[in-house]
DNA sequence: GATTTCCTTTGGATCGATTCAAAATAGGAC
DNA sequence: GTCCTATTTTGAATCGATCCAAAGGAAATC
């Protein structure tokens, strides 16, 4: 595998062979100094640095190779921020999008660098991890995020995983509070009335799409959605609601099983008069399939999403949703890695709910 | 079990003193064997190169450490993309994102990562220039470019300037045929009927904005904005109208200078029917502006915009523009960087007429 | 037993810088 | 001119790997 990077890594380049020992030859002195010229030039006598300077000028020297000055510091003074998905995902997705600018801030502030780390095959992902030159890494869970954070753990270096069910307590990770998002999102469709729930979910494990019965989601293997799932139920109970009249969908977040999901949940004789979707993505879908169905949300049926992107707020309607604090947790991962001790924390955030205009009272 | 992973976690995340060195220490063979172990596995006999594993698993080593390999290897294996403003302008600005979605495209195709450089002041983003560990660089020119493009050019390595207007011919650079686009827009109204034009110009140097006089086209610092200057008036010279009728307005590619010439184009004595934007930013904006003014588009006032983002597709109306192959743009930058072989070529794209709805003949 | 071959392994050189203890030099005081 | 203290400069060691010429060893051939 390494022979085949190389090789394919071995494109013709012109190299730079003005090496600092060169400017030091030139200049007539030794390396140390030459080296202190550029990392530390007050304590080098004028005349001498003015002398190396000069020489460094005429060889064409572009001054030290970054390379050499990390292997001996250690540091690169960058964070890697890795997924399992194509690279395009940090500029298409709106959730990354929002998150990457969180990132942007603080990587900004502080002054260090962002460097993505993605493909598309499982070895080239390995490779990838492996090789990054970065300090730490910031992961986005998704699918395949376990076998993403067993690499990143292997590398040995500080990381942090965005959110999204991870039971193993040995991996800092930094997410919202998905049960009480959750309620959130239901308490406000039973405040408004509603009775009749249909939930549009994402996956309970791995690939897994179709009509759910409500005791998988206590077994659900991801976490996150297994802890949404517990949130709209109990919120549903505590109004006293049957939540086992609750009907549940599991989509793959994309178009397909989201309108296969609202054609069974609308073929079913006691059709839902509210929806949760578990992902903002969701949850624009259906507005669009309703839409094209003749159902008139908020008049007919109640949506709410679940992430609070960008998107939501220009939809027709508008999305009433639980609103994650993206920015902040881009923000907030970077702070961990940069500030590593050691310690491996579990952090938590608290999610809002924004009201818009796709929830209402149920029609009557 | 639990335990197990959770020691090698704090003995891998606290410091590792692991070397590879130490690795074939262990396992009472060279280090030259050692690294064969990894990097060219099939050179080893069998039993050594268990041997060799399992003192590496029993160590903690989580593989070679890439800032030794890189530097010997001399290729780092990833690109740079750096421009002067601040990180965010990656994941929020329309035209940067759909480049990088490009440069995404290629470099997952060829294995190569992405890091992202840029800096809000002058010095950080010399620092971050000259430090970051890249093959190559693709440098988006916007405002202070000239600074950016001599920074990188220090540097030393293979770069190409996303092109906006650099007259300097030693350095490679990758744009779109300005002139050619910019006839397009202009033939499409002359074509429509229109005789009384109107450009929001971006800047013809640094910082300068408000009310142009078309001699001042000729000697702008920017060659993009001259040259599409020059593709306007030429198109429109030759359906029989005289270009010094043309009125121009300088923006800052910003709401405030464009909404100040919108202001000023309408309260001229022969307000024009066309607007030719040099930007779909500023169309796009010029568009909200004259809703708001009672002004309807296309019936009253033509608007052609420039780029071809995505947001031009949805809005109110669907905005006629010049688009440029912005994903391939991305993707060819980051090809003349991996095949780059000493020789400095510039290249340039053609771009395409994308008729909406924003386009219609001029009221009577 | 000696020679040749083929396959493995070895260990020194190298990539390009920084660091730091020790040596050299400068400057000042007497 | 000598001695002492600051200030500069030196050069070996280090960071963590890969590469490669040469050495070692086992099997095959003479």
């Amino acid at each position: 595998m390494g022979a085949v990077i190389h090789e394919r890594l071995s494109v013709e380049t012109k190299i730079r062979p003005v090496r600092l020992a060169d400017v030091a030859k030139a200049a007539g002195v030794s390396h140390g100094t030459a080296s202190n010229v550029f990392s530390r030039p007050e304590i080098v006598r004028d005349e001498v640095r003015e002398r190396v300077k000069a020489a460094a000028e005429k060889l064409g020297y572009g001054g030290p190779d970054p390379r050499g000055r990390m292997l001996r510091a250690g540091k690169v003074n960058a964070i890697g921020v890795a997924t399992a998905e194509p690279l395009c995902y940090f500029f298409d997705d709106p959730f990354a999008r929002v998150v990457m600018a969180g990132i942007s801030e603080a990587c900004d502030r502080t002054g260090a660098g962002i460097s993505l780390v993605s493909a598309a095959n499982d070895e080239q992902l390995a490779w990838n991890i492996r090789s990054a030159l970065v300090d730490g890494f910031i992961v986005f869970c998704l699918e395949g995020g376990s076998r993403l954070v067993e690499l990143t753990r292997e590398r040995g270096l500080p990381f942090v995983a965005l959110d999204f069910g991870f039971d193993d307590e040995t991996i800092a990770a930094l997410g919202v509070d998905d049960v009480a998002g959750a309620r959130l999102a239901a308490a406000h469709l039973t405040g408004l009335g509603h009775r009749c729930f249909a939930v549009l979910s994402l996956e309970f494990d791995e690939g897994g799409h179709g009509p759910v019965f409500p005791d998988r989601a206590r077994t659900a293997g991801y976490a996150g959605t297994r802890d949404r799932i517990a949130g709209y139920l109990g919120a549903i109970a505590e109004a006293g609601i049957d939540p086992a009249s609750v009907l549940i969908y599991e989509t793959l977040n994309d178009e397909a099983t989201t309108h296969a999901g609202l054609e069974f949940l609308f073929a079913s004789e006691t059709p839902p008069t509210a929806i949760l979707a578990m992902s903002d993505k969701v949850a624009l879908i259906a507005l669009k399939w309703l839409a094209g169905h003749g159902i008139t949300v908020p008049r007919d049926v109640s949506v709410i999403g679940f992430d609070g992107v960008p998107e939501g707020e220009i939809s027709m309607p508008p999305l009433t949703t639980v609103v994650q604090p993206m920015a902040e947790m881009g923000r907030r991962a970077v702070e961990i890695i940069l500030s590593f001790d050691g310690a491996v924390r579990r952090e938590t955030l608290q999610v809002e709910l924004a009201i818009r205009k796709s929830t209402a009272p149920p029609p009557r």
